[in-house]
DNA sequence: CCCTGATTCGC
DNA sequence: GCGAATCAGG
């Protein structure tokens, strides 16, 4: 595979976007991470950490121009190093409602319950984890509805292995959503939800059966 | 061990 | 220019 135009142009996006180079490489096929790595190196957008150089102190040096520092685009997702907590660029969230683009009035039954909607969880389905949300560390939850304000609300369509799998809401409403934010290594669910999935049995040792 | 990006250097 | 190998981290 060659760099095509719009190979690069797809490399070009999903770098901006915060994408990791193996995703990318993974997106693009046919090439690997290092390949990405060293294309976004010869196009000269790289680092975009936080202003400060990783590398290198940019001082001294008053020679290197020759190649030209091509003008850091206007990047704005900031991506806090490899550490994994890429800021879901654009999350736009209206407080669900949504009525913006309904081609279709179709909930009558979707009261206006948000706050109330996060703490009950309509657990019943063999669906995935869903906690009874009555075992868990107080810690954990509250983090847990924390990290579902921030939560990139991504359709089943968008999950990916490293997207955050955890479900939120009810499958048979409008507003029903996956956590979406970057997955711990390993785990289907991020960091916080990994939380709450995995209890590692402490407070819970009634009804045990 | 998994992952990340950075660099080098033969091609 | 390209990217595998390597390096240097988290």
């Amino acid at each position: 595979m060659s760099w095509t135009d719009d190979r690069v142009e797809l490399l070009k996006k999903m770098w901006g976007e915060g994408q990791s180079a193996s995703q990318i490489a993974k997106e693009l096929g046919g090439v690997t991470r290092n390949a990405v790595i060293g294309k976004v190196h010869r196009l000269g957008l790289s680092n975009r950490t936080t202003g400060a150089a990783v590398t290198d102190a940019p001082e001294a040096a008053a020679d290197i121009d020759v190649e030209a520092e091509v003008a850091a685009p206007p990047v704005e997702a900031a991506r806090p190093k490899a550490s994994s907590r890429p800021e879901p660029d654009a999350a736009p969230f209206p407080e669900m409602a949504g009525e913006a683009e309904d081609e279709e009035d179709d909930d009558p039954p979707a009261p206006p319950m948000s706050a109330a909607r996060r703490a009950i969880i309509p657990a019943g389905q063999p669906l995935p984890p869903q906690p009874s949300a009555n075992e868990i560390s107080p810690e954990a939850l509250a983090k847990v509805t924390e990290v579902e304000k921030q939560a990139r609300r991504i359709t089943l369509m968008e999950l990916t292995e490293r997207t955050c799998k955890w479900p939120v809401g009810d499958p048979a409403t409008p507003d029903f959503w996956f956590c979406g934010l970057p997955v711990q290594q390993g785990k289907p669910y991020c960091e916080a939800h990994v939380g709450v999935a995995f209890q590692p049995m402490s407070s819970r040792r009634d009804r045990k059966r």
